[in-house]
DNA sequence: ACGCCTATTGATAATGATTGTCAAAACCAT
DNA sequence: ATGGTTTTGACAATCATTATCAATAGGCGT
């Protein structure tokens, strides 16, 4: 069966306190830094669980680093998300999905999944980053 | 300035014979087992070359590895891919692009980017899979 | 509350993909 | 052909992630 530790509870409620998404080893620094003993395999470990039973959701970063956030909603719904700061902005749209399901049929292929993120810089970075021009 | 090397020519080439979307590692022992002596250096280097110039696409696997493929069209597009064999087919929906670019700018997002790609089992492989059920 | 069984943890090693290093080799304009 | 520069490749280094496995700690039955 499976157990209640204090770890699992300790990875939830940071993933909660986070605005967007995190890497595992991000998360597990944070958890250092804010005193707790975690083991960073164990945050793997609670992160992939979590995943697997829906409580969060996870993507592959442009870099290949795999992504976790405690979204508000456990329907399936995509994301916005700010490549500076983290901040993300779900998104659901019946049409993306029939779309993405009809075109996968339309090519005879079964048990399609997609993969759908939209990555840019929120309204905030945009602000910050054009008093700070590339030099 | 960009020289020509045997090397590159191999990987363009290797590239284009193949079917999918390859690894670097894959392209690197495909050449190999065709008795080219490339080194894998060399490989990821001419891979992320030939990405950069727009000759060739590349994507996340759902496992975080970096694929290459030399698509037909070098205009923005995207992928419908047989997660067990490999067969791609190239998408370019018009409505998809507008749709990203104003859910984007919707949220106040600038230079926004987008990662759309479905993976499912092809047809060929979908009648494979029906003969040898999970046991 | 106690003890036992087993799931879970965590320090560490192992893995696997990718990148950095740098001397030797290969290009190419002259 | 020669020389300056770019590219290569064997190898080490990095980085995220997973596997090991002895030690720990849930939680059920008592
Ligand atoms: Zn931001
Ligand atoms: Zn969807
Ligand atoms: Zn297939
Ligand atoms: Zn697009």
């Amino acid at each position: 069966m499976k157990r209640n530790t204090w770890q699992r509870e300790a990875v939830r409620t940071e993933l909660g306190r986070a605005e967007g998404f995190v890497s595992a080893q991000g998360l597990h620094s944070a958890l250092h830094t804010s005193g707790s003993p975690i083991g960073l395999a164990t945050v793997y470990r609670a992160l992939a669980d979590l995943a697997l039973e829906g409580d969060a959701d996870s993507l592959q970063s442009p870099d290949g680093e795999s992504l976790y956030r405690a979204c508000s909603t456990t329907d399936h719904h995509h994301h916005l998300i700010c490549r500076n700061c983290g901040l993300t902005v779900e998104i659901e749209v019946d049409a993306i999905e029939n779309w993405a399901t009809e075109e996968a049929s339309k090519h005879g292929f079964t048990e399609a999944a997609h993969v759908i993120d939209i990555f840019g810089l929120c309204a905030a970075c945009t602000a910050l980053a054009s008093d700070r021009p590339t030099p």
